[in-house]
DNA sequence: CGTAGCATGTAATGAGTTACATGATTCA
DNA sequence: TGAATCATGTAACTCATTACATGCTACG
């Protein structure tokens, strides 16, 4: 139940209406927890309902601008250090549990795919370093260090298929 | 969709009933794909009815012992090859993007926790690491990778925030 | 006056969680 | 005969995706 405390944390920052939110889910949170406008506005609603944000500025065309309340801020807090939720999935590594059900030489190519494509992200958050606000800096950090063990593994990876395959055929 | 496959590939590897299956996945895939009964017994009635499987060998007290088709094959062949599939959530890296509005104290506290229980998981994997079959290695490795990033980062991350809140104070 | 951008939603469907519900067989 | 294990499911609910649907306003 995240996508309420993406919403808690974006008006903790800045009120905004549900426009200005979904442009936030579409740049800044694309990658880390994408939303839907329908997703966003119903939760919007379920959140001024419980109270922990509301309408602080009704605007022209429909326009609803929210604030953050006080239970607002202590349930974001909360939830900032509570413990990671179990139930994480990775098709990743789903993938990889299978990956010998293949022939090995598609498997190969998947492991080299794998890699190019991790180091074109890399490259392209590489290029958009400086941009990163102070703010941000810890996620940006976190991902650049993920994505770098990625393409490391996906090359080792695919260097040990190679190597047990020529093991085998010989 | 990927619940779908997870099932296609350990249908692939040996035929099961849904009980057989949910041993596994409450053991190896555990931590990878969970699922639950009523999740799984669904998805095999949809299966079958799809022809990616088919129930091979009826037994007692209502057992139904599925097994992969070559449609099944396929489709998971199909999968495996297939890029990553957009949508990846993250909790830790939207916590992160809101950190900043709690305590500092509090964020550090938040970030040694978390490299401590980094490091507490990658000590159990290392445990058992010889336990792992060879067809599980790669993903073990990946995962071992990520735990270890995981860990340095959030040590390097709290120092960070130690100077910066310093500096701050100075 | 038209179009780009602002601004809000509903409906249908699929995926995942939790709780409930039942019955057969084996073995001590 | 009673408990553990085998074995299957349904129902109610929440969360996420896709498509549909509508209307106002500023600006050129």
């Amino acid at each position: 139940m995240s996508l309420r405390h993406a919403v808690l944390g974006l008006l903790a920052r800045d009120p905004g209406s549900g426009y200005d939110l979904m442009k936030l889910f579409d740049t800044s949170l694309r990658t880390v927890w994408p939303a839907t406008r329908s997703q966003l506005y119903g939760e919007l609603s379920r959140l001024a309902d419980a109270g922990l944000v509301h309408v602080s500025a009704p605007g022209g065309r429909g326009r609803k601008e929210y604030s953050i309340t006080d239970a607002g801020r202590a349930e974001l807090h909360a939830w900032l250090l509570s413990g990671p939720s179990r139930g994480a999935r990775s098709e990743m590594l789903l993938r990889l549990c299978f990956l010998g059900q293949v022939e090995p030489s598609d498997a190969r190519a998947y492991l080299r795919h794998q890699a190019e494509l991790a180091a074109k992200e890399l490259a392209e958050l590489e290029a958009v370093e400086r941009l990163v606000p102070e703010r941000g800096r810890l996620a940006f950090e976190l991902g650049l260090r993920h994505l770098r063990v990625q393409q490391e593994w996906a090359a080792w990876a695919e260097g040990r298929l190679a190597e047990s395959g020529a093991t085998m055929t010989e």
